[in-house]
DNA sequence: GGGGCGATGTTATGTTGTAACAACCGTACT
DNA sequence: AGTACGGTTGTTACAACATAACATCGCCCC
């Protein structure tokens, strides 16, 4: 049997094909899906990918004005409620934030680890959990909707960094 | 077998007794704790229960501010930290809310359901749950600390009343 | 060229949460 | 009693997050 990879991606990855990759998906996507991604809307997924940590929209805000872009909060939020609606990028609840979606190409509940060290988080895209939940609330009588689901701890990286000291 | 019963009280049940069982509990586990469950945080408690839908902060200010209470936003806050330090009240991340814990003995990671059509919140204690999501994140090398998990969705009571429409 | 429509710009405002400091209040020690 | 202390509450100001409402733009189709 194999062990499951790291959730986070190595430290030393290469970091620009993660973008390349997700903007590819993107495009394809949409493409696929008859949405229109455009530049501005293709740029803010492109910030959110910025490193594998939640971005707050506010911040996006920032970078797109430090870019001349014209924008208000309304440019940010709905470029990021365009980008969710696709599946291109999830929003963490306990952090206000949004990070992209590695896998935007199957549809998921996603749930995610958030690493309290680094604050970067990764989404785990386990069936066993999504299952646990449903069964657990179906047996209540429960009809399961959506999901939310983030997990704090400590990734593996911080864990061995941790260590060290 | 047994089955669960729902995770939501029944919506003629006696509420008052919900409410005093309540405000038991947490008299005992303060007491037991050495913590100070003031007059203002007992009230403050009380009104989280007033029902079982989660309460925004800022409803809860608004109470006290027409009960005549000096209050501003630190008061309601203050109060809610100290609730959910002693573990009588979650949030709900989703909702930026907050409820009343019906188990303050037990510490326990609390697992939410929402009803989308009734607003009222459920705690939901499954083991399996936890366990599902601690055996995913630990077997990518994820050291687990505190878990969110709200489930939106229809309680009992909901599909039925909307079956019959 | 004009009409329709989705995307974006713009202004204003709503909602949620915190920082910082002052005042208060019980308790314990003198 | 006086007083020093720590925890609670009051008060003001502000930060952070999000949306409503309406104007404008640009493109496609007729
Ligand atoms: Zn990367
Ligand atoms: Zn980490
Ligand atoms: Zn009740
Ligand atoms: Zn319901």
């Amino acid at each position: 049997m194999d062990l499951p990879a790291s959730a986070f991606p190595s430290p030393v990855h290469d970091h620009q094909d993660c973008v390349r990759a997700a903007l590819d998906a993107a495009e394809a996507k949409c493409e696929q899906r008859g949405a229109r991604l455009t530049s501005l809307r293709r740029r803010v997924l492109e910030l959110v990918w910025t490193s594998h940590e939640p971005v707050g929209a506010y911040a996006l805000l920032d970078t797109l004005k430090s870019e001349g872009q014209a924008a208000a909060p309304p440019t940010v939020y709905r470029a990021l409620d365009f980008l969710i609606e696709q599946g291109l990028v999830h929003r963490l609840e306990r952090l206000n934030a949004f990070v992209g979606c590695p896998r935007p190409e199957a549809s998921h509940s996603a749930q995610f680890l958030i690493c309290t060290a680094c604050g970067r988080a990764a989404e785990l895209d386990d069936p066993a959990i999504g299952q646990a939940v449903r069964q657990g609330a179906e047996a209540r009588g429960f009809s399961v909707g959506r999901q939310t689901i983030e997990v704090e701890g400590l990734c593996a990286d911080c864990q061995g960094t941790l260590q060290k000291k």
